[in-house]
Order: structure tokens, then sequence, then C-alpha cells
DNA sequence: CCCTCTGTTATATGATCGGTATAACAGAGG
DNA sequence: CCTCTGTTATACCGATCATATAACAGAGGG
């Protein structure tokens, strides 16, 4: 899978790295059991540090999306705690939809972007 | 409206307050042509500087939430640009769609959270 | 007219964070 | 043994966050 990074972008490096490949996951670019790139080599490859990745990989870890062998490096393994996604989900919804409901953005119109970017990503 | 600023967070301040004005519109609790507290004397209130307080005005103005009068100080004023709003509002969606979708969360799941939280808000 | 309030601007300081850099360590293979 | 893996420690630089002090212009009120 291309990682492309924006230099450019106000959002730290290392969660543009984290959302890329997270959203590499919902895509399927990325199956349960591959083993993504070592911190080192891509970091080469992108062209930037290090620790840089392995602060992404070590984020990835902790909300569980990936786990780490000490040998293979990171693989993909999504710990799908339903429960706790939920509530996760459910904070990360509440200041989305407040901005909306601020804007006049109807619930169907949300509805509607959700079924999209669901189409889009399966 | 009761303003509760969590200083343990790891949310900068100035977007704890962004965010609870947005909510607080959002839920009724402020109307368009209410006059937000002064910086001085909102900063006391919570016990934060002045210019955190003015750093929040700011970005609200920015993203068309208040408008600023010399004289009265912050005034809720809603921009409601609806397509802009739904542009902004699909580039939030993403990523928590994405993480979702990971987690195995069905988009029948995700309409619920939106409902039940429209219906909070309301 | 003066006093007081408003937002705004300018500087300076300290703490934290993001990113880089160099280095070393332990574990697991080939 | 050599090489790969993640991990840890340390240091440095720049940007951001929050604070502090200070001053300015505009708009009322007494």
């Amino acid at each position: 899978m291309v990682i492309e990074i924006d230099f450019n972008s106000n959002e730290a490096l290392y969660l543009q790295l984290c959302n890329q490949i997270i959203t590499g996951i919902a895509t399927s670019q990325y199956h349960e059991g591959d083993a993504l790139p070592s911190v080192r080599q891509l970091a080469d490859t992108i062209g930037i540090n290090m620790h840089t990745v392995n602060k992404a990989y070590t984020v990835l870890r902790q909300e569980g999306y990936v786990k780490v062998d000490r040998r293979r490096g990171a693989v993909i393994a999504v710990d799908a705690d339903h429960a706790e996604a939920l509530g996760e989900l459910r904070n990360s919804l509440e200041m989305v939809v407040a901005r909306g409901m601020c804007k006049n953005v109807t619930k169907e119109e949300m509805h509607e972007l959700i079924d999209r970017i669901y189409e889009e990503y399966r």
C-alpha cells in the first residue's frame, strides 16, 4: 500500500501515518496478519525519522489495530472489542454532530454521508 | 451556561472552550444573538488567561459560530454555509467511520448512535 | 470630558510536544 | 556471527500552548 505524507499539513506526521494505515485496514488494502514495513524501512522510504514511525506503530498497538512481534515487526491484528469501540465512536461523533447541528445539517444528511463513506470504503 | 475546564485533559484549553461553546449552541443553551462573556470576564471565572479565551473566540469566529462587536463582545452568530459545512463534516467523518469499520461497527449501529446524539442534543 | 468597558496587538517567558539524530540493547533467525 | 526486528535513552531544535504585563483604539455611561 502506498503511504503518502503531507509535510505541509498541520496534522502531525505520526498521526497521518496512523490514519492512513487505519484507512488501509478499513478499505481492505491491509488484511489481518499482514506485516507492516519495519520502522526503519518505512521511515527510509517516506523520508522521515525512525522514531516518528515507531510512535505511530505504538499508537496503533495501543488502539488495537496491530500487534508487534519482536522479529516480524508490526502485524495487522484488529482487536474488535465491540462495546469499547462503540464507546469511543460515540465520543468522536459527539463533537462532529454538534458542529453539524449548528450548521443546520439534518440527521438524514448525516446518515447519507455515512452510507456514502461506507460504500466507498467497502 | 456553565463552562467546565479539565486541566488534566490532553486537549488544549482553548479547544475545550471552543467545543463546549459549540455544544452549547447545538443544545440550544446558546441562541442566535446571545452575548458570550467578555474575554477578561470568562478568563477570570474559569481561572485561565485572557489570551487563551481570546484565542478560542478567534477560532469560533473563523469557523463561523460567533461574530465580534467591538463594543458588545462575542455574540452567537452561526454562519450556516450548508455546502461548506457538509464538506467539513465529510472530512471529519471519514476517519471516524474508518475506525468504526475496522472494529466491525455496522453502518446501522453508526446511524443509531447519530440518532441518539441528535435526540439528546435537541 | 473622563472613566470604564470592549476586543486587539505586541512581547516575553516557561512548559510541552513533534520531529530529528545518534547510540545502544535484547531477542530471533539465517 | 551477522543481520534483522522493536525498544529505550539521551540530546537538540522548532512550534505550540498557556501565562504575564502592557499598551492601544473604539464605544458608551455618568
